[in-house]
DNA sequence: GTGGTCTAGACCACG
DNA sequence: GTGGTCTAGACCACG
């Protein structure tokens, strides 16, 4: 299910913390699902225990899951924390934006563009 | 007249390439000008001689500017220089549109948005 | 009776531990009452017997309950018990109140400040 | 400057959080002061540097501290990133004052003990 | 020099 | 069984 890139620059726990957002904004996964345990996502995924720690305790933080003591982790009732995903995604398009708008592009072209990108 | 943060978590020497960029796009740095020297403006900017170094060395690959040794960088006859620049920051903002569809956005709500933004 | 949070980060254990202490001070348990069995808890709460077993340790440990060999756990002639009890939530309190001290704020204020919370 | 306790069984990394929101609370750790480097602090306190670096990464991202690159942490311009210090010990004393309320005892009765400890 | 990431492996509390 | 913390040690990018 979770796939990751050992070569990205992203940093591996940052990669699978997106996945995690990624995958419980398009609810496949669901509200109190349980998660992979932190042992075997890791097994599978061919890396650190830690790592896999590190992203399950950045996705807990974001409030994108909660974990049950002695049982694992499990996905949250969504509404706020795919909010949180969102935002933050719209963040780096807007950022990314701006940079064209500071090259002195003008919006309507940038926003044709896109357009052009969708069919 | 280029400037830096060094609190943010961009690189300086990345935020420097960007800038050389940016004023080369708005034709503020013109063809076959010269950049300042690489002490001089570690000096003005209060940062390592080396991370300048880094900034020109990108630009330079970029074809942004030229070398002509023992004097110093030049701006270079910009047009594939410049759209180099453009094509980098338009990917930038592909990515981010993508990672919104991958997120389940609709296409026409990314781009209603950000002409929102524009006005 | 009862009721534990699963997610919550305080262990399930202290939870149980804490609702006994505070039934008892507020003598819904009375003296001599008997408490569920173990495993009748641990059904009722969906929770592991063990878990029920190490709050009623605690309890016991505490002098709120006492232990009848073969038939159950027991509410204690109170006094000593729920004084413990009391003072626990107090040395928390106090801890609280120190910490904030620590941190510069003045007595006055912090008392103001809880007064307005009581209203 | 910094001191912890092994023995406790507040994780170490916690305990560092703490002891750098309270200097900064109390202003002996002032804006744009550098913090010890990692390695120098785990040296001096006998633990390992991720430990050290977990606690610096908590903070930062608390708004308490800011990284510069290739140089070390640096304590932020403090009001926000104070507020949710101070924010979270009320929070504490709060949680403190309304399990001694469900307790039973009267609001007055912990106001006038807690004025007792001031004086 | 600085901090950030990752691994391997241990130990722990909770259940 | 579960996740959380910590150590020892390596490697990396940035400066």
């Amino acid at each position: 299910m979770f796939s990751i890139d050992l070569r990205s620059n992203v940093p591996i726990f940052e990669q699978l913390y997106q996945e995690i957002g990624k995958y419980i904004a398009l609810s496949i996964l669901k509200p109190d699902e349980q998660l992979p345990t932190v042992r075997s996502l890791a097994k599978e995924l061919g890396i650190n225990p830690n790592t896999v720690s590190k992203a399950y305790q950045e996705a807990e933080r974001s409030g994108l899951i909660y974990s049950v003591s002695g049982v694992g982790m499990f996905v949250s009732n969504t509404s706020e924390g795919v909010k949180a995903v969102l935002a933050k995604a719209y963040a780096t398009l807007f950022e990314a934006y701006n940079a064209l708008i500071e090259l002195g592009e003008a919006p309507d072209d940038i926003i044709n563009t896109l357009r052009g990108l969708k069919s």
